[in-house]
RNA sequence: GCGGGCGUAGCUCAGUUGGUUAGAGCGUCAGGUUGUGGUCCUGAAUGUCGCGGGUUCGAAUCCCGUCGCUCGCCCCA
């Protein structure tokens, strides 16, 4: 086989098959998503995978931009495909405005294309579990979005030992700054060196903010704020109680009546890259912290205004597909994944099918699934097929079976067997 | 965009300082006589050794290029 007619048989690079193994596991991590959002009353929506190419690009940064699956139509329109949930959710809501009812809780399972270089836990393409609320101003907002990946993280066997959720506030980050005397402009040096700390040296650190513009006195400070590693620290650096405060106060509070407080931590480091957040922000992570963020999230205020739409705040997570299946895979709970088999049906002469035929019918009325061979074959090669192929239950239909009108339904694990009454011909 | 590692059977990998028809385990399939699976035994199929070029009497092995995969960095979901 040359190299093209092998290439043709991968998918293109960062994108994913899901053979039927893989895709059990997809389905439990997506129906783990779906029921912890039913759950906590959120209403699912959909939308197109291709976007308009200028709505993408009002919200992206010149880097994202060249990140963009982004193409032309027939007609000439540039279109892309959607690297996030985000505007498509805010375009909608805009487009709504007047008729929905707020504050709105939705949810959505939305496959997202990013044009990069693939590493471990990021491919070209997730699928990725948005919640949001949007027109609520208290923090209960950032509470149940929280709770709800908990609850589904919780449903995939993920809990408090194996995974924490990092929480801090942008407004949080913005006051202490300015109590340092640090210029506005220059706070987002600031929190991209709180994203380097742990990989930089101090000292790299230090440099990069000087020659952002930062005084000595102003590296100081911000390493002062860089270090704070709680809550009640904070409050003391800001010498007061600011109301950026008093919302991360209430949000633990919030969670300690989740009974997720436990998972939770206040983290000056968490700052996450996207433009739009303005308040709260927090990710969740491995123990370990081996892996990528699990899922991340915050409070954005205009989202909305930017589209041309009424201003309204409001609180996003994205969860996606990726990480958690590394999580569950490293931490083997993906073993008793596989696809759900349940009764194997077979028969011995071609003599024998209408009465396979029959019976097969009988048991899917009763709402079970039924694999029914699609050939005769031996009993020896039935049973070592259903036996391997992980079904519940399997039943061989022969001529002794169809004469006594009665069936031996066989438990395969631990080789009981039960007598089922054949329907009459 | 930058740097590291790796491409031999469906999978995991051996393959000695270059030397005959390239191997193992697992898996797959078939058999071990009459209609019941996980063990055991026997047998079988499958590779242009990623691709292209070069060195050589001779290349899976050495050199160059290329494609692909992978792990970091940058950035970010």
């Amino acid at each position: 086989m040359s190299d093209d007619d092998k290439s043709v048989l991968r998918a293109p690079r960062g994108m994913r098959d899901f053979y039927p193994d893989e895709m059990a596991v997809q389905n439990a991590i997506f129906s783990a998503w779906q029921s912890a959002a039913c759950r906590h009353g959120f209403l699912q929506y959909d939308a197109c995978v291709v976007e308009s190419l200028d709505l993408l690009k009002r919200k992206a940064g010149e880097e994202i931009e060249k990140q963009i699956y982004s193409f032309q139509d027939k007609s000439g329109r540039d279109l892309a495909l959607r690297p996030e949930m985000t505007p498509t959710l805010a375009r909608m809501i805009a487009a709504k405005q007047g008729a929905l009812s707020f504050p709105l809780k939705w949810f959505a399972i939305a496959q997202c294309f990013r044009y990069e270089r693939t590493t471990r836990g990021r491919k070209r393409e997730h699928y990725q579990w948005n919640l949001d609320i949007v027109d609520e101003q208290s923090v209960s907002a950032e509470a149940e979005v929280i709770a709800t990946a908990v609850s589904a993280l919780s449903m995939l066997g993920i809990g408090s030992d194996d995974a924490a959720i990092h929480i801090n506030s942008r407004a949080l980050l913005a006051d202490l700054l300015d109590g340092s005397g640090i210029p506005r402009k220059i706070h987002g040096a600031v929190f991209l060196a709180l994203d380097k700390l742990g990989k930089l040296t101090d000292a790299e650190v230090s440099a990069s903010l000087e020659s952002a513009g930062l005084s000595k006195e102003n590296v100081e400070a911000a390493f002062r704020i860089m270090r704070l590693e709680t809550l009640d620290e904070a409050r003391k650096l800001l010498g007061e109680e600011t109301e950026s405060y008093r919302e991360l106060l209430s949000l633990f509070s919030m969670l300690s009546h989740y009974k997720i407080d436990a998972m939770a931590r206040f983290d000056i480091s968490v700052v996450r890259g996207l433009g739009y957040y303005t308040g709260i922000v927090f990710e969740a992570f491995d123990k370990a912290k081996r892996l990528r963020a699990i899922f991340g999230g915050g409070r954005y205020d205009n989202l909305l205004q930017d589209l041309g739409g009424k201003p309204m705040s409001g609180v996003g997570l994205g969860f996606g597909d990726v990480v958690i299946a590394e999580l569950l895979s490293a931490s083997g709970r993906l073993n008793g994944i596989s696809p759900t088999r349940d009764l194997a049906l077979g028969y011995m002469e071609e003599a024998q099918r209408p009465a396979s035929m029959a019976a097969a019918e009988q048991f899917r009325r009763q709402g079970r699934s039924v694999d029914l061979a699609l050939r005769n074959q031996k009993a020896k090669a039935f049973f070592s097929w259903a036996n391997k192929s992980g079904f519940v239950e399997a039943a061989f239909i022969g001529p002794e079976e169809v004469l006594a009108g009665e069936v031996r339904v066989k438990t395969l694990e631990d080789r009981t067997e039960r007598s089922v009454a054949l329907p009459g011909c």
